[in-house]
DNA sequence: CTGGTCGTATTCATCGGATCAATTGGAGCT
DNA sequence: AGCTCCAATTGATCCGATGAATACGACCAG
């Protein structure tokens, strides 16, 4: 095993050990690198694969910290999975989601704040306003269609569910899906399914929930589908 | 954004953008750097970025190469923060794998081969045998129940699920399930949940897999709740 | 004594160059 | 044709130097 590597592995068992701690600062580069018997380039390339893995977090002038390791933040580095298995995959990430979204969506009924409840009807206003508009602007909605999902399963309870799903889908995948939404009457379902998730939330009724969560993202899959049929290739090129 | 940081995207973006292609070789590092207007130490770092996402892969000697992009590559880093999280978090991934596992044991019931089956068979055989025998070795008791859950999952048809699922229980968290396991009679209620998701299997029978799966990581999750109470903090320091 | 300002020391970021080690591919031999 | 061996290629590691951002303490004004 290479240098760089041993050095990676010692430092993720000096906090899998709980010798570093999330919050803790590493010893500077200098006296790391002598301690663990390296140069101090190689240590470099070890801490940078491990600020790539969010586990450790440098800060010019100051020095390197172990990051707070929440499982949110140690599994953001999927959407990159996702957004690279845009073509073929894509469908393969999506039904992952199509298990977990329906339970985290009845998991936050009886958990999610009257406020984001509000929250989330509002974006529905703004959603439909836009689409009534004849809008053409996707990026909006996108963004729209995200923070909607995002604010219900925040609320599921559990921060490794919740970051799992965050991730599945990514932003490429996510972009596309929309774009691919030229038929209004589509559009115009999928607000509707979110209106319906909304409506049993707001009911606080989970069994609901879960099932509105579920023809969604199935609705969500046939377009993804209809998508690949129509344009084998993705790629703009 | 740091010179790294761009250099990293550039590269990512020259792999989703298809300019390059799984298992395609990377220009050597010499030209790479003046291209990206980087040194060769700068570069080498971003490079080593992206090796620890297993997005390359380098060989001495040879180049630098994309990787597969497979999911179950990309997403075998997951164990790594499975690992971290295994005194507080542990619960909160085994809740995430009570929702998929079931799903993918389902899912496995038409799909899996007959030799596989017969496969499970010999896996649940020796554990019997060595549980029997009053066999105080858990690693290889950990390594079958591994074998076991991952050549049914393997079958699942969909390589994402699949992944996901083996990565969200670490190998420590594993290991200390069993190692907590001293009651011989919980030993023989696992063994025996084991057997039957293996009957349905056998069968054929989709839905009798999937309770069982589900009644089966329910009880692991029992188990880590109550070895919680008993010790807090599982380390040995 | 309090508050702000400024300079300096610390620390990470980036760079260029040098040497070591592993692999490859061809020259040369049998 | 097949094998051996050497040299070129390429990544791995190291060293030293400079730039840039931050933190901390000295200093000064009120």
């Amino acid at each position: 095993m290479g240098v760089v590597e041993t050095a990676i592995d010692t430092i993720k068992q000096m906090i899998i050990g709980g010798e570093l701690r999330p919050g803790q600062k590493l010893p500077v580069e200098k006296d790391l690198a002598e301690q663990l018997g390296i140069s101090r380039n190689t240590l470099r390339e070890a801490v940078r694969a491990l600020i790539a893995m969010r586990v450790l977090q440098t800060r010019q002038g100051d020095g390197t910290y172990v990051t707070s390791l929440s499982p949110g933040l140690l599994l953001d580095g999927m959407s990159f999975v996702a957004d690279v298995h845009q073509g073929g995959g894509a469908g393969e990430f999506m039904h992952v989601r199509r298990i977990l979204e329906p339970e985290g969506t009845a998991l936050a009924a009886p958990r999610i704040t009257d406020a984001d409840l509000g929250r989330l009807g509002d974006l529905l206003d703004e959603a439909e306003r836009l689409a009534s508009e004849g809008v053409v602007d996707h990026g909006k909605l996108v963004a729209l269609d995200q923070d909607f999902h995002s604010l219900i399963i925040f609320h599921c309870g559990n921060p490794v569910l919740a970051a799992v799903i965050e991730n599945l889908s990514g932003r490429t995948v996510r972009a596309r899906i929309w774009r691919g939404m030229t038929d209004p009457q589509a559009l115009r379902r999928t607000l509707r399914e979110h209106r319906a998730i909304h409506q049993a939330l707001l009911a606080r009724d989970a069994e609901r929930a879960r099932l509105h969560a579920a023809t969604h993202i199935l609705g969500v899959e046939d377009g993804l589908a209809a998508l690949r049929l129509a344009g084998p290739e993705g790629d703009i090129r």
